[in-house]
Parts: structure tokens; C-alpha cells; sequence
DNA sequence: ACAGTTTCCCGTAAATGC
DNA sequence: TGCATTTACGGGAAACTG
């Protein structure tokens, strides 16, 4: 029932969604249609007071399909649930819940005449969650995930009246699947084991801890303002739109604490970095680096995570390739070099790298025929001195290929003077 | 009627919107109530083929209104039109028009009965415009001012059948209307008639000049893939949106063309610039510079315009604020220094910067309990050699106050050796 | 006051019509 | 086939409602 597609059985009032049924039994040939009718609720047996009715042609006829084997079949095409207001006051029946906990069912019905006989059928699909805003998607989609987790009941309607627990590793191998499902990389057992970090508050957990519905996704985490799941799925949304190729390939190690991030660098060269969701900000992605002070001491700098806004702006492959960090020395440089563990920057993100380096433009003879290109640079101002070895694609706030052209253009000598300015020698 | 609150008679299918109505003459008062009823194009002359309904209460009573002196009136709200699809194939009844240009009518009837005697009223508003989606708003609010500006008929539906000219001036005098009714400041005389010559194709132009609908709305511009009140109105949308206060202020030229500008900048300090609305892409503002070559050559500069998409990452006044052109001597600096014709930039935009240039962050000794800050600079890269004498401000990709603050922790020697580094005397 | 929920509607993308 | 128009619906914000 795509209303939208990755995330089946939560429908969106006023928006029209699709359900497919097959009849499973082949039956002889009959010399009538048979109609199949679509309801909500048919058995008002919900928990709720929110009643539904099913705008657009809910009774249809089945027939012939070739994709389903020659039996017969039918294709409700641009159903849109409706929500009834309840005019009666006929409220307070149960506890309030939630709407996001809230199931509901679609039943189908049709009648076969069979011999003289006439057989009444009926079915209905797995619980289904009624939403009137994408707002509410993240959490609708949390109650069907822990639903189907935790039960295989088909029809427990009042199943979020009290919701059973699940053990982490049931929970975390879900998880896992979300992931390869909604941005095609599932996760390693690093990732897993800082998740299973943050859902449980302990450092070292079996696969037999009990999790409860409420710490995955009403409880907030300790000192946040959000929950695990609101946390994760922003995190989704932002690999889905914004870096969706970089993950795929690997390059986001994503999930890591800084105490963990800090063992894994420390050791690593200078201008070793990697990437990491943001763990305070909804939907953030920073990436840290190690670099070394004059008096040898290590030090880790994380930027100011980028969000779904700015990565509009600027992809981030772009970012990591152009980022400047401008110190007391006054060089600009980019503090990113190895990709952790050693991985050249160019050689992990080469591919990604999307707004070409400006063409530089010839200024042309009279003047203002063309635009001069312009690109946005992300720069942080730091006030500590870093020693690092700077590179010469560092040494200017341009990209390689940039600086390419400027070699072409300028002597090797000037090249070498610029080398050794007091700048770098400082 | 306010659909669209600043573009009246306007009206979007499914959308709602609210009439008030008023009677003018003072009655004895009634035993009953007096009831309108409002109705689309009730004596179906229009010439188009789509029909309409108003869904919502669209019959209503009047009564008393204090803010209406104690005439009766009535307010319709959450009336909302909708098509009905002719299923009747009484197609191709007049010459097709675009859906803009097809005017209807909202018509209002009552009855009142007074001493024995029943009177019918009527009354209709001035045309409106029916439309499905905000992207024919501009085409459909151009119809709106070419009527009201070049009839006074109240009801002549057919009018886009042969739509009048009106003049240059007449026009003029609406275009700056809109201006200042829409974005809070009108155009000037040189800003009008910029607009002119751009309308009618011409240096001069007398205010009689007459100026057909066309010309102002169907034909492309010149070498152009739009018309000039598309172009207007992405403008119009873009000072809304993204250059408000900036627009008000009166820091924006804008409307000015190439030579013009040139002639306007040739003679000014290096280093003066004037911001411009381009005149090849929609909804774009660029800013053109001043420079001066070695050889005293005087040169010209113009940014790639900036439209919506990059205003919303990186707000207009702090891009003027941090732009960056590094040229082959490797300086980043900001050839931006007096608006013309003479105003210190900071004095004259100061007040717009937005983002706080960062705080520098002060590393905290272990280390990343803070995020590094990190901003987007706009910078481009030209080949020429400019020879603008760098001013401290500009020799560094940072704004002034940052800039200040390193002064604080820099002992006067270093700065005198950075500001006399090979780079400078290149 | 307020939080959960729904409604409103712009703006982009896709579908539809002609 | 291409253009004009409408429909679809995500997403942010306002309105609603207990």
C-alpha cells in the first residue's frame, strides 16, 4: 500500500493509496464478476474514537491477471481514507493513545457462488496505522515496525495498549534491515553496538536484553530532547536526500561515540578524519579530525554538524573537498587528508565530487559579456596553532584542479617562492 | 478576496477564500433575516468552457457590523471554487484562451421585501480569475492589473478577446504601484525607465507610447525564454523573499542595464559596485564591481547571479559582507568596498549582516565538547591581475571583526610581516 | 497553557489533456 | 510531440481542540 512507498500499511488521510488482493484458489470459469468491496474498520472493534470511510471505487470486480499465475486478482487504484468526525460524543471509551498507536484494519469481502453454494469471503491485511500528516510518518512507521517485530498475531487492534518488548538483537537486526531497505547499506556490528549503546544506557549488553516500545520510541534520551527512533529516522531522511552515495559506498562510518572516535584517531596522522552523525542534532552530519599541536599534543576538532539545509546548498562531498580552516598562521588549509583509516581524501570522495571546480573564467576584452562563477567555501576559524605539514593544495582556498591551472600559468619559481613564504615557515 | 492577500481577484480551485459585502443604504428594521447567496458566473457569459461551483456556505444572512457604520453586511469565509468537468461535449465554443486570461464573475442576490413590496438585488465584483495552481499566479494577476488599468467597464468578460493597449506611462505608473504595495518601496524615475526601454524595445520613449498586452505579457523578451512580467515578477518574488529590507532601504539599484552601469561606474574609486536584477536569468541579483589593471585599464565585474535557491543558504547582505576573489597574486580579497556611488559598504549594509561573523571558538582542553563553527563563503577565482591596493580587511577570507580579534593576539610585528608577505608584493 | 493532531496551502513534480 | 493545465503530495506553519 505505497501512499508512500518504503514504508508500507501507514496510510495518510485526503491521499490516495493502492492495495492488491489475489484470490489464491483457482476457480472454474464463472459466467459473473466477482466484486470485491474494500472497508475501514468494518468490525469497529478499534480502541479509537477516529472512524475512517474509503473515497473512490472501493467495490471492484477481480479478474484475469497475468502476472499472478492466470488466477484472478484485483487492483484498488486511488483509495483515499477519510477521516468520519465523530459528531456523537461517544468519546472516553479507552484510554487515549496516541494516533500513531492507533491500528486499524481494511477489510475485504466478496461473495462466490460456487454450484448452488454461495460462499461468503472475507480478509483483512496485517494492522494498519491512520495518519493525517507526513509529520506523523516516523512515528506511524516505528508502531508497524514493533508490531510485525513483536507479534504474528494478524489482528491485534488493541496491541499498543500494552506493547511487549523485544530483545535488542531482534531489534537491532530490524534496524539493520531499515537501513539496506530505505538507503541500500545495511549496518556493521560496529555501528550496531553503538546503537544498541544508546538504546540501552550500557556499555556491554547481550542480545537477550529486553527493550521496551517506550525506550525505542516515547521515552527522550537522556539529556535530548528526542527520542532513539525520531534521532534514527532523521538520520535517515538525511543519508535518502542528501548523501545517499556516500553511504552506499561506505565512506560514513556514521555511528560512533567520541570516546570511540577519539581511540580510533588518536593514533592515525595528522588530517586523518571521518564522518559521524550528530548525536544532539536532529538530521547532522560532522566529521572530525585529528591534528597535532607544536608541542606534539593531539588534538580532535569536530565541525559544527551540516544539515539538511546546508547540504542543500552544498553537496558534501563538495564540502569535505573545499573546507578551510583559517588559524592563527593565517593559511587557509584543509585539515581533511585521510579518509580513516588512510584512505587519500580524493581517492574516497573523488566520485562524489559534483559542482565542478569553476571553470576559471578569461576575462574577456570588453568586459562584462560573461559572469564570473562564484561557489560558496566552508570555512571555520580556529585560534590554536596547527602544525600540520601544509600541503600545497593547501596552502589556498581552491581545489586541486584550480590550483592546476594556476600552475600552468605561473613560473615554477614563483610557485617555489609561494611555497616558502613566512606563512608556512611561521 | 484574499486567496492570494496582495493579488485580489485572484482565485485558486479548492482553495478557500473570503468576500465581504455591504449595503450601501440603510433599511428600517426587519422582522426577518435578509439572505445572500453567492454564485460563479451565475449568467453563464463567460466565454470559457470550464464551469464552476463554490463549495462552502456560500448562502449567508446579513446582519449589523459596528466596523461598517451599523449597515448591514455579510462576510462569506471558507467559500472555495471548484471546477465541474464538463462532461457535455459543448467544446470549442469560442477561439481557445489560455486559462489566465479567462475572466468570471462572482454574482451576490437577495430579496428584500419592504412595505409589501419584494425587490431583487443583484451585484457582482469586478472580474476574477480562476486558477488551479500558484504557478499561474503571475500570468493571472497580470490580467487582473491590464484590466483594471485599461477599462472601467465593470463586467466586460470577453475583454482578453481583444485586450487594449494602454500607455507607457500608465503602465509605468502601476509597475512602481506594485512595487511599493508588494515589497514596501516604488521605482525612481532611472529605474523606470529602464523598464521602459526594456518594454518597448527603445532608448527614448514618450509617455504616450502605446503598449499592447503582448508585449507586456505574451511575447518573450528579445534572446529571452520569458516575458517581461515573468521577469518582473520572479523579481518581485525575490526581493520578497530573500532582499527585503535591503530592497526598502533603497541599497538595491537594480534596474539598471549593462551600459548604463558602466557609464554610472567608470569613473568611481576601484572597488565601487552597484547591485543589479539580472536580465538573463529569472529571479537573479548580481553585483558588478570596479577595478582598475596595472596598466590603468578600467574593469568590470559581475557575479554569477544569485537566485533563490543560494539567498536561502547564505542571506544577500552577508555575502556582500565575506565575497572572496583570489586572483593569480593568491589573495583572497573582497573587491567590494563602496556602493555607488561612494558609501563605505559596512555603513551601507551593516545593519543586514545576519550571521554574526563566528565566534572564535576557544579550543577547551580536552577538546570537542564544542563544535567547530563554520560558515559558507561565497569566493571566485579570476586570472587577471588585479592591482586594487589590499587593505588589511581584505587580505584574508575573514570579516572585519574576526580579523580584529586576531589583531588582539597577534603582536604588531607579525602583522607587519603579513601584510609585507611575497603574496602581497607579488 | 499547551501538546497532539489536523488543516491549510505553497511549490515542485508528475500526470493529464489537447 | 509539445505545451497548457491540472492533480498529487511533501513539508512547514497555522489552526484547531480537547
Amino acid at each position: 500500500m505505497p501512499t508512500h512507498p518504503q514504508r508500507p500499511l501507514v496510510l495518510k488521510t485526503m491521499i490516495q493509496f493502492t492495495v492488491k488482493l489475489r484470490l489464491l484458489i483457482k476457480l472454474p470459469d464463472l459466467n459473473y464478476q466477482i466484486k470485491v468491496k474494500a472497508t475501514i474498520d468494518k468490525n469497529a472493534c478499534t480502541i479509537s474514537n477516529r472512524r475512517f470511510v474509503l473515497c473512490g471505487t472501493h467495490i471492484k470486480a477481480m479478474n484475469m491477471d497475468e502476472s499472478a499465475n492466470g488466477n484472478l486478482s484485483v487492483e484498488f487504484r486511488h483509495l483515499q481514507p477519510k477521516e468520519m468526525k465523530a459528531s456523537g460524543a461517544n468519546k472516553g471509551n479507552e484510554i487515549s493513545q496516541m494516533v500513531t498507536e492507533e491500528l486499524h484494519s481494511i477489510t475485504f469481502e466478496t461473495q462466490i457462488c460456487l454450484c448452488g453454494l454461495t460462499i461468503d469471503l472475507e480478509t483483512s491485511c496485517l494492522p494498519v496505522v491512520m495518519i493525517s500528516n507526513v509529520s506523523q510518518l516516523p512515528n506511524a512507521w516505528a508502531s508497524v515496525i514493533w508490531y510485525n517485530l513483536s507479534t504474528s498475531e494478524l489482528q491485534n487492534l488493541a496491541f499498543f495498549n500494552n506493547p511487549i518488548p523485544v530483545t535488542l538483537s531482534q531489534l537491532l537486526e530490524v534496524l539493520s534491515w531499515q537501513f539496506s531497505s530505505y538507503v541500500g547499506r545495511g549496518l556493521n556490528s560496529d555501528q550496531l553496538s553503538m546503537l544498541a549503546e544508546k538504546l540501552t544506557g550500557q556499555q556491554i549488553t547481550s542480545g537477550d536484553y529486553q527493550l521496551s516500545w517506550s525506550k525505542f520510541c516515547k521515552e527522550h534520551l537522556p539529556g535530548k530532547s528526542f527520542t532513539f527512533w525520531a534521532w534514527l529516522e532523521a538520520i535517515l531522511d538525511l543519508i535518502k536526500k542528501h548523501i545517499l552515495p556516500l553511504w552506499i559506498d561506505g565512506c560514513i562510518m556514521g555511528f560512533v561515540n567520541k570516546g570511540k572516535e577519539r581511540a580510533l584517531l588518536k593514533d592515525k596522522k595528522p588530517g586523518t578524519f571521518l564522518l559521524r552523525f550528530s548525536e544532539s542534532n536532529l538530521g547532522g552530519i560532522t566529521f572530525t579530525w585529528v591534528s597535532q599541536s607544536e608541542n606534539g599534543e593531539v588534538k580532535f576538532h569536530s565541525v559544527e554538524p551540516y544539515n539538511k539545509g546546508r547540504l542543500t546548498a552544498l553537496p558534501f562531498a563538495d564540502i569535505l573537498r573545499d573546507y578551510k580552516v583559517i588559524s592563527t598562521d593565517n593559511i587557509p588549509e584543509n585539515p581533511l587528508q585521510y579518509l580513516y583509516p588512510n584512505i587519500p581524501k580524493d581517492k574516497a570522495f573523488g566520485k562524489h565530487y559534483s559542482s565542478q571546480p569553476n571553470e576559471v573564467s578569461r576575462p574577456t576584452e570588453g568586459g562584462t559579456k560573461g559572469y564570473v562563477p562564484s561557489v560558496f567555501i566552508p570555512v571555520s576559524k580556529i585560534l590554536n596553532n596547527s602544525t600540520d605539514p601544509p600541503s600545497p593544495s593547501d596552502l589556498l582556498p581552491m581545489s586541486p584542479s584550480v590550483y592546476a591551472v594556476l600552475r600552468e600559468h605561473l613560473s615554477p619559481s614563483v610557485m617555489e617562492t609561494a611555497l616558502n613564504s613566512p606563512y608556512t615557515a611561521e
